[in-house]
DNA sequence: TTATTTAGTAAGTGATTGCTCACATATTAT
DNA sequence: ATAATATGTGAGCAATCACTTACTAAATAA
């Protein structure tokens, strides 16, 4: 990638996690990364392909988590990681879910698809443990995961995150 | 309001919601109301008018459920009358939650004005109950609400929402 | 060295954007 | 009846949209 390359999709991040992607422009993007807005078309194909990119960079992020996650032996210990794991995202890497968190709304397969891995994860795990409805239990753990997220990356409050992450722990742990 | 008048609200709410406020045109949503365009724009002043009327309309529904709730007299039932609240919205009114929810993550003061009326009343409850933490205790309830409303109306399954309430009410109550 | 691919630019393209304005038709008030 | 106000239309506005094209300049391969 070079450095232009690299700028333009800075730029992009940021722009389309601020303000949503159907409210920026190519034209914007270029002027904020400092270079001509047809080098945006040369290197993504089109505005769409941009996106695409920041995408699937953010679903390789997502990825290291999982396979963090699944290494993990003890089935308990794993559920504890998966509900722990918003409130250990890197400031840095708001950016990448505040997008992906606003783009289900009009898309919501796009999401759903990296989110049932961690579901399956999530109910085997379950299984182990002997629970007669880990499937419910799965689905209720990913809607308190959506709501951490949100919370987290929406407040943006480190103060916030830590104090919840401990009146969490003293519930489950 | 006028029939022509309703008519341009409702599709603007159904597109809006489908698409994102930024992703659909005045063009589209008086071609979709059977309106000319111009008619947008005497009854709202602006595009951003139009949303506001859609916001302020979700927001008086919203009220609605909360002095409900806050006329329960004990604050373990009006606790747990929040938490329920996601599994009991109509499924007519998805569209504005949709709409809410998918534009906080570019004016996230938005809906954090009217969520913070319903956090106060947790607060209150948890104080009542004796809770030392119920600050954070109101936090995590909050953000479970979250993860709950936008399950619901994410993946718009009535089995799932029950299922989910059920498995919900087996640790609660 | 020369040939070929890659990176980058500037000036456009037609289509669409949110919005205004002059005008017509209802509805209501006097 | 007439004046005044509210409702509705359709053509047209400058600005912006995503994207293309013709063109260098630089890097890489032969």
């Amino acid at each position: 990638m070079t450095d232009k390359q690299k700028s333009i999709v800075e730029s992009a991040l940021t722009l389309f996690s601020e303000k949503g992607y159907s409210a920026v422009s190519t034209s914007l993007i270029s002027k904020q990364a400092n270079v001509s807005e047809g080098l945006i078309f040369r290197h993504f194909k089109d505005k769409q392909g941009l996106l695409n990119h920041l995408v699937s960079a953010w679903n390789d992020q997502f990825q290291v988590h999982i396979t963090e996650i699944r290494s993990i032996e003890k089935p308990d210990q794993r559920i504890q990681a998966v509900m722990e794991m918003p409130f250990l995202i890197n400031e840095s890497d708001f950016p990448y879910w505040k997008l992906v968190f606003s783009l289900r709304w009009q898309n919501s397969e796009l999401i759903s698809e990296y989110m049932l891995i961690l579901k399956e994860m999530l109910e085997d795990a379950l299984k182990e443990l002997k629970y007669t409805d880990a499937v419910s239990e799965a689905d209720l753990i990913m809607a308190y995961f959506d709501g951490f997220i949100s919370t987290v990356v929406l407040r943006n409050d480190q103060d916030l995150s830590s104090r919840l992450l401990h009146t969490l722990k003293k519930k489950y742990v």
